[in-house]
RNA sequence: CGGGGUGUAGCGUAGCCUGGUAGCGCGCCUGCUUUGGGAGCAGGAUGUCGGGAGUUCGAAUCUCUCCACCCCGACCA
């Protein structure tokens, strides 16, 4: 390909509405246009890179012996309302309704499309186990679009879902699809972890998220470095400390705290650690009933886990605290206080410490559980996230943190679709059976976003070679006034596209220093620059994207070194 | 949906408080020079100042209202 007859619009300065660096530098590269809030327009160079994002994920989903079909975008209400998820999807699904007023959904994704399929297909057992998958463009009406195509309402995913006979075949497949994702996310060049994740309300018996690794990843990831657990914190189970309560040695103790209100202004100025001062979080539950939740100083909150214990609650106003605790935030506390309490394990292992009087302006000291507050063993919970350096829920270790891009999600669905949607098969016996089901997802364009936040330097785009928009760029300087130049360029450029390479020959005559950083922001990932200088000398010059210095090479051998870089 | 913020040329921004001809950098166009790290000189084009209403002799600036977008919290690939 050559520049000027190829289509490159980079932008010095990213627009003040790209946060992260892979927006900043996917808008200044011009790999992505947006059009609307979550809507982006793939740009040549930009589709460049998500194609090949594409064609490894179909030669990996093929190789592993799932089938390709495609299914349309636009999906009926009535499929939808047999699972009853027209309502359940809520105001995330993109309702559309056509000229006769019959009504659609713009498709979120496909569980009832292809349930749809399977049951007008599948009738015998013959047919099982399948697998199909596409590679489709989805809405969801998002709460907040952001971070360009990393959370845009439109994009491309690769679903696939297959049916099964029973549930060996299904886990048999789940494993499959496992290995499938990690060999994925190899080939792409990034860096990535498969973590155990929440089943939600689907329920099943399996579901791992892969997440690319990047500090400015919306997850949080607890794993053992020295087991292979890995979870998503969502997830991970907080043990219960190994040592249990230390006796009540303090006594009961009244203090003045006037204005401190928070756990870290407390410890403050009690000169102790957050890990000695009891939190209490008032919630409302699902029922509208008042309940304290307590946690260790230095711990967070897991309101998934909260939620399974108390169904959808939310954080108790002012108000309510007022009402029932008698005194305002930062002084409540469950001594004396005749209100539901639920510990975290953690919380429940402390002895002698700090926690709100429930009387403005004062807290407590050697407090203990037992003698001042009851506490039923039965209200002791996993109710934390886990911490760097907690226990391993597999007792093997300690748990490290890090942050991580979900890109990819495989999951056990069982019967809930096609028991639903009744999608049944006759079995060796003759008997009617209810498939079991697996899908399995991969953020086809946000992966380009995440592996750019992963890929990035000063200048611009490091994408591993597997995805760089081109792999081998020509800058040749001073191309329209060089014969010697343009002769070498051209020629190197024959030779590399006839070896199938992919090449950006940039015949623009422009500047060096223009080219160099337009070649650098894109993210090619090798180049040659051909000048005068070099080739009195017989010599151009080759640098990888990642490379500190350039090398040179006689011109005669340039072809071949830059495929052997290639093949690195 | 709750909270915070921003809308001025393709991009980045000044001007707004204290009303009076809309400015700068980059980019773009033309010409000449230049050619190993985003060139120099000269000339040029591009603005419904987010929309509407109001106050005023006069509104980018003040008031009201609507809209869009961005950021922080509950969902997800």
């Amino acid at each position: 390909m050559r520049v000027t007859q190829f289509f490159i619009s980079t932008q010095k300065e990213a627009p003040a509405e790209a946060e992260l660096p892979s927006h900043k530098l996917m808008l200044r590269a011009g790999y992505i246009r947006k059009l609307s809030s979550g809507l982006y327009s793939w740009m040549p160079l930009g589709l460049r890179v998500l194609r090949k994002v594409e064609n490894i994920v179909r030669e990996e989903m093929n190789r592993s012996g799932a089938v390709e079909l495609l299914m349309p975008a636009v999906q009926p209400a009535e499929l939808w309302q047999e699972t009853g998820r027209w309502e359940v999807f809520g105001p995330q699904m993109l309702k559309i309704t056509d000229r006769h007023d019959n009504l659609f959904c713009f498709g979120p994704t496909h569980e009832e499309v292809i349930t749809d399929i399977a049951r007008r297909e599948i009738k015998s057992y013959r047919q099982l186990p399948i697998n199909f998958y596409q590679i489709q463009t989805k809405f969801r009406d998002e709460v907040r679009p952001r971070f360009g195509v990393m959370r845009a309402r439109e994009f491309v995913m690769k679903d696939a879902y297959s049916f099964h006979a029973n549930f060996e075949s299904l886990e048999q497949t789940y494993r499959v699809m496992y290995e499938t994702y990690t060999r994925i996310f190899t080939r792409l060049g990034l860096q990535f972890r498969a973590v155990a994740a929440d089943t939600g309300a689907i329920g099943g018996s399996g579901s791992h998220e892969f997440h690319v690794l990047a500090d400015s990843g919306e997850d949080a990831l607890a794993f053992c470095p020295d087991s292979d657990y890995a979870a998503n914190v969502e997830l991970a189970e907080a043990l219960a400390p190994a040592t249990p309560r230390g006796p009540a040695s303090e006594a009961l103790n009244k203090v003045a705290t006037p204005g401190q209100k928070s756990i870290s202004e407390v410890s403050a100025f009690f000169n102790v650690q957050p890990q000695e001062v009891l939190k209490a979080i008032a919630v409302i539950d699902e029922n509208g009933k008042f309940a304290l939740l307590l946690l260790r100083g230095d711990h967070q909150l897991n309101e998934i886990k909260a939620g399974k214990l108390l169904g959808a609650f939310r954080f108790a106003s002012d108000e309510e605290i007022h009402q029932h605790m008698s005194c305002r935030t930062g002084y409540i506390g469950p001594v004396g206080a005749s209100v539901r309490i639920f510990a975290d394990r953690a919380a429940a292992a402390m002895s002698n410490f700090i926690c709100g009087a429930n009387d403005d302006g004062y807290h407590y000291t050697g407090a203990n559980f037992g003698r001042d507050i009851v506490l039923d063993e039965a209200n002791i919970h996993d109710l934390r996230n886990v911490a760097a350096s907690d226990v391993s829920p597999d007792g093997k270790g300690v748990l490290e943190l890090c942050r991580g891009i979900e890109v990819g999600h495989i999951f056990q669905l069982r019967t809930k679709y096609s028991a639903s949607m009744d999608a049944t098969f006759l079995d060796e016996h003759g008997k009617a059976q209810v498939m079991e089901m697996g899908c399995y997802g991969i953020g086809v364009s946000r992966i380009v976003a995440a592996a750019i936040e992963q890929n990035y330097d000063e200048r611009g785009i490091t994408l591993p070679a597997a995805m760089a928009p081109f792999q081998v760029a020509i800058a040749p300087i001073g191309f329209k006034k060089s014969e010697a130049v343009r002769t070498a360029a051209e020629a190197l450029y024959v030779e590399l596209s006839a070896a199938g390479i992919e090449v950006l020959l940039d015949d623009r005559d422009e500047r060096p220093g223009v080219m160099f950083a337009d070649l650098e922001l894109i993210g090619v990932a090798h180049r040659i620059v051909i000048g005068d200088r070099g080739l009195k000398e017989g010599k151009v010059e080759y640098q990888g994207r990642r490379d500190s210095a350039a090398q040179t090479v006689t011109v005669q051998e340039a072809a071949a070194f830059v495929r052997a870089r290639l093949c690195d």
